[in-house]
DNA sequence: GGGAGCATGTAACGGGTTACATGATTGG
DNA sequence: CCAATCATGTAACCCGTTACATGCTCCC
C-alpha cells in the first residue's frame, strides 16, 4: 500500500502490456526475488499448465520491459566480486498496475490451437491407422499433463498465499482429465464409425434390421 | 491421385506452411470453389471451435501464398462485365501437399492460453466477487459456444463427406460442455473456500473438532 | 577434464493482428 | 437512399519464436 507522494507514476492508465508481461508481473507478484532464469522455471512449473510457457526470450525480454516502465527493479547479485544473475522484483507501481490489470473488466478470450483436432477434422486425408495413433499419443500426453498437475499441486499444498494457484491447479487436473476422457471416446467413436462404415456396404443384404438397430445402440 | 508426367513439383518435400496456412488448404479440401471471404465464414462455422480462427488479413494473404506455391489456383468471378470475388479451388499439387501434411509424424502441441485462468491464478489480487462474476461469464461463454457447436454438428449431419468435422464438431460440444462443467465446479470451491476462509478463524474456538472435520468433508 | 545444468542475452524472422481504405451489392 | 453486409486488400506493428553466442559452476 504505497503512502501519497511516492513516486509512483501518477497516471493510472493500465500501462499496454502483453498477456506474457502481466503473467511474468504475476509471478513476480508472489513476492520472491527472482531470476530470469527462475521466472522460467516457474513458468514451466505453474504456468503452462493453463497458458503457454514464454520462452527464455521473451521472458528476459518483458523483465526489461517490466523495468523500464518502472513495474519492477532489479539487482545484481554479487558473490565474492564474481557478477551473479540479475534479480527481479516487483515494485509497488507494479503491484498497483496488475491491481488494475486484474480489476479492469477486459478479459481477453480464451486462445486454443488445436493440431490434433485439426489432423481428425481431415481425418478424410489420413489412414485410420495414423489418426487412432495420433490420438493415442494425445491421451497419453493429456494424462501426463494431469499427472503433472497433480503432482504440482500438491506441492503448492499448504504453502501460505498459494491457495489460488492450487485452485487453478486442480482445475488443470480437471482439464487434462477431460481432455483424456474426450479422446477416450473418441477413439471408441472411430472404431465405431470403421465398424459402421466398413460393415454396412457389405452385410446390407446380410442383416435384417433388427440386427443393424442392435448394432448401432 | 495425379498421373506422372504433370507439372506437380517433383520434391515431394512438405512447403513449409504455418499452421493458418493448412488449416486454409484443409477448407479447400472439401472440394468447393470458395472466396476469401467464403472462407472466413467457413472458418468461423467449423474451425474457431478447436482451432483459433485467423482473420480476413490472413486468410487472403494465405490464400495468395497457396497460390504462388501451386497448392491452389483461383480464378475471377465476372458477371456482366463487372469484377467480382476471386474464387480459390484446391490444386493436385495442394491436395498432394496435403497428403503428405497429414501422413507426416509431426502434430504440433496443443496451444492453450486461458486469460480466465490467469486472473484466477492471480486471485489475490481481485476482489472475490469480481472472480466470480469473470468465472460466471466465462461460464456462459463456454455454453453459448457449446450450442452453437451442437447446431452446427447437426447442419452438418449427413452431408456426405463430412464425416470427419460431425466428428470434431461432436467433441468440441463435449469440450465446451466441459468447460463449462469446470467453471461451476470452480464456483462452487470458490464458495466453499471463502466460508472456510471467512469463519474459520472466527469460528475456531467455538467449533468442536469434529464439527471441523464434518464441514470439509 | 568434460558434460550437464545455470544464466543471460542478441539477431533475424515471421505469423498474425489491428486499423484503415475502398467500393459493390442488397434490402428496408 | 441509407445502412448493413459483401468483398478485397495494404501497411504498420509487435508478440513470440528459433538459432546462436557466451561463459559460469557444479559434479562425476
Amino acid at each position: 500500500m504505497p503512502r501519497p507522494g511516492t513516486d509512483l507514476p501518477s497516471d493510472d492508465q493500465l500501462p499496454s502490456l502483453p498477456p506474457t508481461g502481466w503473467a511474468v508481473l504475476g509471478l513476480l507478484s508472489f513476492g520472491e526475488e527472482l531470476s530470469g532464469y527462475d521466472l522460467k522455471r516457474w513458468a514451466d512449473w505453474s504456468l503452462r499448465f493453463f497458458y503457454w510457457a514464454p520462452s527464455f526470450s521473451q521472458i528476459y525480454s518483458e523483465l526489461r520491459r517490466l523495468e523500464s516502465l518502472g513495474l519492477a527493479s532489479s539487482r545484481i547479485e554479487t558473490r565474492d566480486d564474481v557478477r551473479g544473475k540479475r534479480m527481479y522484483r516487483i515494485s509497488d507501481a507494479g503491484r498497483a498496475a496488475l491491481g488494475a490489470w486484474a480489476a479492469d473488466d477486459h478479459v481477453d478470450p480464451v486462445v486454443l490451437k488445436h493440431g490434433v483436432m485439426m489432423r481428425l477434422w481431415l481425418g478424410h486425408l489420413s489412414d485410420p491407422e495414423r489418426l487412432r495413433e495420433v490420438l493415442t499419443e494425445h491421451r497419453d500426453q493429456s494424462e501426463r499433463m494431469r499427472v503433472r498437475a497433480e503432482a504440482d499441486r500438491e506441492g503448492a499444498r499448504a504453502e501460505p498465499g498459494w491457495a489460488f494457484p492450487e485452485l487453478v491447479l486442480r482445475w488443470s487436473e480437471r482439464y487434462y482429465a477431460d481432455e483424456r476422457d474426450r479422446a477416450d471416446l473418441m477413439l471408441a467413436e472411430l472404431d465405431e464409425a470403421a465398424r459402421t462404415w466398413s460393415t454396412s456396404a457389405a452385410a446390407a443384404e446380410r442383416r435384417t434390421p433388427e440386427e443393424l438397430r442392435q448394432h448401432r445402440a
